[in-house]
Order: structure tokens, then sequence, then C-alpha cells
DNA sequence: GACGTAGCAA
DNA sequence: CTTGTTGCTACGTC
């Protein structure tokens, strides 16, 4: 390799480069070679059990810890390597603890179904050490568990990290937050630290000193047997302790023994996530709990789980987590949709029994979220306030429970009289609990504002998906907690709490047409609704909507694109929702799909990914999809996973992606599926639907057919644009003043009817048009660029 | 209450 | 040169 090609391949991929020398330039290669393959010198190997295998010295550089295996590594379920980075046997008979006990400690990466992958990261320890593990129960464990023993850099990291975690809290008292610690010199330590001294509010006084609360023990309600968690199963009441009996307990304990003693002082409200974000990025994190117990001055909330209301247990699992040492502990629990994660959040508040607020992505779903209060714990109606833009009442009492939306808590323009009223009261007291619903999907800079508006002494994140295609999901650990547990899809489905689902992608061939079209060069849309619109993808989806409405399932089907969907569903003679159809139309054909025998298959557009609930769709269709969004994916899964009929004998869901071969769908298709994959669900490749030339009633089966829907479709996209011209320059002058976005909406209702009509002719008439619009919209400074998104050509 | 608009998110 | 397209919420007006 001449030196300047090695030099960039140096720059491009270190290790590739090393192992390529090594495997292609050195002499003595062959001579390992020879040797690693040489029968006697393998069995050699393997009677010194030693992890060494014919090709290991290929991957000297990431597998450098090859210790030898324990007599006994057949009975141990891991393997550890130098970087942290460790595998799970799920196949090992000890699997279930081991499981347990990983998911207290490590990041999972991937779990399919024989081998589970975790990572070591500093967060995952931190969230360990929170959750009360010790550095060496950790470390002991780990050994225990692994199949050789740790390597050295694996222990100096857990040490490292564990070590000054936990160490100092974060705190909420009488509106005022404090940095907390038993031990004063981790806050002098801490206030070494100019940012931190800077955020300081109580500058020039000493730490704070007082007597430390006594741990108590606390039983998560709607457990079978309070008190299962606690190793004194006769000193733990059934229900959590009266404020009384708390006091009576506290003042026996300070007879019996020296009290411990706390250490503080206080920071400014505003500077609360700076302040926790600088002590994680200087290495000593802070924990934030919530002692609800010993809190005299919040006012108590009357609720309670209803008595028949028995959680499952995961649930119980994660909330152990939550409370296990009867605080209330930040963090993020993480349980597939379906799993019953609004369960948790209400058992979460009938733990803590002060005022709750709970902040939903939705209008629809703070309505959810009421009705499924009340379903559960004996929460009185008034008690609950739902502050959205429709609804604006406050709780009576001294506490009670605010459910609102992300949106109506951080916008902070345009604010109505009422609604500022609701924020004043809301800004203005202690929160005890602060539910934040799909926290997925609050961006940092958004859930900040939460925080500065909501002052709470505890968080609890649900999500059912901890991932973005950003990188903005990292913040969350330190604007709620760190995650806290989170479920095994596979697990959850194979004991039946979510629904077993089938997935496969179908492979369809573009036709010549289509694919002489989409070869040519155009617009990126173009070719997307090309591949959409390919006449051998449309024959497999009404394949398989006629196929599962044989067996009996309800379908839907999916469609990011809203011409897309139109043209399937009206084809098919089927019914469809998207944006533009109004509430009342929704509702209708909703109630038909749920309840009418007939009504079996319907259209979603977007729409379907956050807003709506279907517990009887059994099987998913999807036609189209945006890029390569994991969380979409696994969110469209989510909408079957709840299925209604998942109990019965042999039930199946199923997921279908259609993928038009050949284009860029193939791509996003693997992409999306990264993560499904990863929560070990096997896709499988269809390439051939058995049956479906023999179908009489097949669309789009003559080339004729198939020409004209290409008409149709090459001149979508130009409809579209046309109609907007057409609208711009016959009502120019009053759309200019209302903006875009009525043009758009104008554009989506009007184009179905007009399609077809379009002629070649007109399509031209149109680019001369649209070169006058394009100065018109040039003078006016409007940013809708007609002729260039026209003349667009693509990347490639 | 229907409609339009702005702003935001993916 | 990121860049869409669709959808939702909250609010103001008629």
């Amino acid at each position: 390799m001449p030196p300047k090609r090695k030099a960039q391949a140096a720059l491009d991929d270190d290790d590739f480069d090393e192992v390529e020398e090594e495997a292609l330039s050195d002499q003595d290669t062959f001579d390992k070679l020879k040797q690693a393959l040489d029968p006697v010198a393998m069995g050699k190997r393997a009677r010194a059990n030693h992890a060494v295998d014919a090709a290991s010295f290929l991957f000297k550089k990431c597998d450098q810890w090859d210790a030898a295996l324990k007599p006994d590594h057949a009975n141990r379920p891991l393997w550890v390597d130098d970087a942290g980075h460790i595998i799970l046997e799920s196949f090992s008979p000890i699997f279930d603890e081991a499981q347990d006990f990983l998911i207290n400690i490590a990041e999972p990466q991937s779990r399919v179904s024989r081998i589970h992958e975790y990572t070591l990261t500093p967060h995952s320890l931190f969230a360990a050490v929170s959750v009360g593990h010790s550095s060496q129960e950790i470390i002991d464990k780990l050994e225990r568990y692994s199949k050789t023993t740790l390597s050295p850099s694996v222990l100096v990291f857990i040490e490292k990290s564990t070590s000054s975690f936990g160490k100092a809290k974060i705190v909420l008292k009488k509106n005022m937050y404090f940095i907390e610690s038993d031990d004063a010199s981790v806050l002098q330590r801490l206030l070494r630290d100019p940012v931190i001294a800077s955020c300081r509010a109580d500058a020039d006084a000493g730490l704070i000193q007082e007597a430390a609360p006594k741990l108590g023990q606390m039983a998560i309600p709607g457990t079978k047997m309070a008190g299962i968690n606690q190793p004194t199963q006769a000193a733990a009441p059934p229900v959590e302790p009266r404020p009384s009996d708390m006091i009576a307990a506290l003042r026996v304990d300070e007879d019996e023994e020296d009290v411990a003693q706390v250490h503080s002082f206080r920071i400014e409200d505003q500077e609360r996530n700076q302040v926790i974000k600088r002590c994680q990025d200087i290495g000593l994190p802070l924990t934030e709990e919530y002692d609800f117990n010993n809190d005299f001055t919040n006012t108590n909330l009357d609720i309670d789980l209803n008595a028949h209301t028995q959680i499952r247990y995961y649930q119980e699992k994660a909330l152990s987590k939550m409370f296990s040492n009867s605080r209330a502990r930040s963090g993020i629990i993480v349980l597939p949709c379906g799993a019953g994660k609004t369960l948790v959040g209400i058992t979460a508040a009938c733990g803590v029994k002060k005022s709750i607020m709970v902040l939903c992505t939705s209008a629809m779903s703070v309505v959810q979220w009421r009705n499924e209060f009340l379903k559960w714990s004996n929460i009185k109606p008034e008690d609950i306030a739902v502050f959205t833009s429709e609804s604006k009442n406050l709780f009576p009492r001294g506490a009670g429970i605010i459910i609102s939306t992300y949106t109506m808590i951080t916008s902070t323009k345009n604010r109505s009289h009422d609604s500022a009223q609701v924020m004043k009261f809301i800004q203005d007291r202690e929160w005890g609990l602060l539910i934040a619903d799909e926290v997925h999907v609050v961006p940092a800079a958004m859930f900040k504002k939460v925080t500065y508006s909501i002052k709470s002494h505890a968080k609890l994140g649900l999500t059912a998906t901890l991932l973005r295609e950003d990188d903005k999901i990292e913040d969350l650990n330190f604007l709620i907690g760190p995650k806290l547990y989170e479920a095994n899809w596979q697990e959850l489905s194979e004991q039946g709490h979510i629904a077993k689902v089938q997935c496969a992608e179908v492979w369809c061939q573009m036709t010549p047409e289509f694919y002489a079209e989409w070869l040519k060069p155009s617009s990126v849309q173009k070719r997307a609704l090309l591949s959409i619109m390919n006449p051998r993808k449309f024959q497999a989806c009404q394949f398989l909507i006629d196929y599962h409405e044989r067996r009996g399932d309800k379908i839907i089907v999916f469609s990011d694109n809203v011409y897309a969907l139109e043209k399937y569903a009206k084809k098919l003679q089927k019914v469809y929702i998207y944006g533009g159809t109004t509430q009342t139309e929704r509702l209708r054909i909703l109630e038909n799909f749920q309840h009418n025998a007939d009504v079996n298959t319907i259209f979603l557009s977007k729409i379907g990914d956050t807003s709506l609930d279907l517990p009887e769709a059994t099987c998913l269709i999807q036609i189209s999809s945006h890029y390569g969004s994991r969380r979409q994916e696994a969110q469209r899964l989510g909408r079957i996973l709840r299925a209604k009929r998942r109990n019965d004998e042999g039930f199946n869901a199923f997921f279908y992606s259609l993928v038009s071969k050949d284009t860029d769908e193939m791509f996003y298709s693997s992409k999306r599926q990264a993560f499904l994959v990863d929560q070990g669900y096997a896709f499988k490749v269809i390439t051939r639907l058995e049956g479906l030339e023999q179908r009489p009633d097949l669309a789009f089966s003559t080339p004729q057919d198939r020409r004209e829907l290409l008409m149709d479709v090459l001149l979508a996209k130009d409809a579209d644009a046309d109609e907007e011209k057409i609208a711009g320059d016959m009502f120019g002058s009053k759309f200019a003043s209302t903006g875009s976005r009525a043009k758009r909406k104008n554009v989506a209702r009007r184009t179905a009817g007009t399609l077809s009509e379009l002629s070649g002719g007109q399509d031209m008439a149109y680019i001369e048009y649209s070169k006058s619009r394009n100065k018109e919209l040039k003078k006016k400074g409007m940013k809708n660029d007609f002729l260039r998104k026209l003349t667009k050509v693509p990347k490639k």
C-alpha cells in the first residue's frame, strides 16, 4: 500500500487497516493461520481451555480479553469483554436471574432470541447505584455470572463509575431546591466547582445541617402480598403508614440510636438543570428522591388503588425500582405499548399520595388518563382537574391531580387569561410527583421549560421506545433521571401480556413501466410516490387484505402519503382517515370498524401513529413510511400489541411492510426494523404471494390499467402544484394574506377529484405558469419556490 | 361551535 | 442546500 493511501486508510479506519496489514502483508500470517488451523494445535488449545479459535487472532483489537474459561463456564451465562460489552446466553438455566441483574446495571443493546447484548455505561451504572446496588455487589455478581474472570479494566471502570454515585441528592423543600449529602466534604467539593458555586442561592451562609430522616419500608400498592420486597415481612405494614404512625415510629428511633446528619446548600430554582448536568459532567451525578412519608407540609391526596386492582409482575418490578427505599426516585420506566404504562403511573401516584401532575402529548390522552385514574383508583372525580384548551378547572381541595399537555405547560406566547391563572396555580405549588407520559417525544428544550414551571419532588417518565433519530434522548437522563426499568418485549408476549406478532417484509418487484420512470432523473418525492404506487405493491396489498379479511382479522393499512392513501382506499373501496377527515367522520368510521362486521379494513395516514387507539386491530399493513424512523415502526407495531384477542388460543397478530424492490424503500425499511429486530422480532421476507396471480379481481392486472395509473401518478405532484397555482392566481391576494398554510389544506382537499381529468397539455401549461408564478413569489419574498421544486435534480 | 392561524414536531 | 409533508394543539375571531 502506498504511504499516502495507507495514511488515508489509517484516518478512515484505524482498526481495519491494522487487521488488513496483519492478514495480508505479514509473512508469518500464513504460518499463524496454518498453525491456527492445525487440528493438533487446536486440540491442545481446547484442552488448555482457552477462548481461542482459529480466527481469533484476526480480531485481536476487538477481543483483547481472552482470559481462560472457568471450569464450570457452561453454567455461567455471561461473556464480558474488556470494554464492558456483555453477551448473555438466553438458554442458560439461570438466564432469568442474570437478566434481572443485567437490566439493572447495563444498557440493553439487542435482545434477539438466543443472545442478548448489554453494555456497561456510566449511566447504566449510575442507575444501578441509585437503585441501591453497591459497587462490590455489582462486581461480585458479574464475576459469578461470567464465564471468564473479569478483565481488570472492567473492574476499574465499575469502581470508578460507581464510587462517586449516589453521594449527593437534589431535594425540594418549601418550594426551594437543595443539594444534600450526608458527607459534607462532597458538598464542599461540589462548591469548589465554579459553575455550581455560581448557581448557589445561599452563598453567604455555611452548609445547613439537620437530622436525616429515617429510612422506612413501604409496600407497593396493588401487589398480592404487601411487603413481598421487604426482608422483614412482619415489620412491613400492608398499607402505607399514616403520618401519625410515622411520627410515633420516628420518636422510637430517635430514642434508640444516634440520628444521622445530612448537610445541604440551596440553589437557585432556575439553575436546577444546569446543576444536575454539571454534577453529572464532573462525575458526581445527583440522585433525586422524594421522601414523601416524611413530608408533612404538603397535603396528602386521598387516593388508593381499587381493592381488586392487581398489577402485573413486571409493573411491580418497575415500581419496586422506583420505591425501593420507601422514597420516590425520579427516573424513566420503559414498557411496550399496551403493557399498562398508565397503570404504572397511577400506582406510583397511589404510592406517593400527594398532588400529582400528569403531562401527555395530546388532548385525547389527557381524557384517557383521567378515565384510567377513575377506573383503577378510588380518586374522587372532582380531585382530578383537566388543563387543556377547552377545560381549565382546578381541584378544590389542598391536594389533587392535574392532567395536561406538554404544549399547554410550555407555550408561553398568547396565553389566554384563564390558562395564565391555572399556570400560576401550577407554578406556585409543590408537586409530589410529575408523570411524563410518552417521554421520548419531549425534546429537551421543551422539557426544560416544564421543569421551570413545575416544582415536583419526583419525576416519572413513561415510554415504550426510549429512542429518537436525533441525539436529544441523552438529555432525558439529567432532566428526569436514569432509566429505572426496561421490559423485554419477547418475554411479555410469551406470557400473553402483549400480543404475539408475526412480522414480514413483502418485496414487490417494480413493474417495468414504473421502474423505467423511477430510473429517470426526477425529484425525490416523485420517486417515492412511484415506489409507493407500484402496481405490484398495490396487488400485494389487495391480496393481503383479502386474505386476512377471510381469516376474520381487522386490518389497518398505514400510508404516510395522503395521495397514495386515497388512491389505495378508493380503488379497494375501503374507508380511510387522514388529517383532513372531520372529527365526526372519524368517529363514524372508527365506530364502524369496531362494531360493523362489514368494515374490516381501514386506511390511516400518520394520524394513526399517535392519536387513535384501536384494540380491535389484529393485522397491520404498511405501504409507505417516513424515512428510517425506528420509533414510528415500533409505535405502529405497538398498535396491534394491545389486540383484544391476544389471549385466544394460538392467536397471532400480523405486521407487514410492503417494500418496492430496488428502490430507496429497501434501505429505509432495514433501518426502521433495526429496533424491532433488537427487541427480538424476526422479520420474514416474502418475495412471492402464493395464488396472487390467480385472483380474478386483481387490480391493475392489465398493462392498460397500469399505464393509466402511471399517468395519474406522474401528474399527481404537478397537479398538486397546479391546483396551488390556480388557487394562487385566482385568489392570490386573498391567500397572500392568510399565509401558505391555508393553501396547503385547500390543495389537499381538492386534488383527488381532478387528477384523472388532467391531460399532458395542461401539464405543459403549468410549467409556463409556474415560471411567472415563481417570479411573483420571489417578489413577495415567499419561501415556497415551485420552480425549484419542479426542476430539482435528485442528489444521486 | 366552526374556522383560520401560528407554532411545533417527526 | 438540508428538506420536506402531515398532523396536532392552542388561541382568536366571527
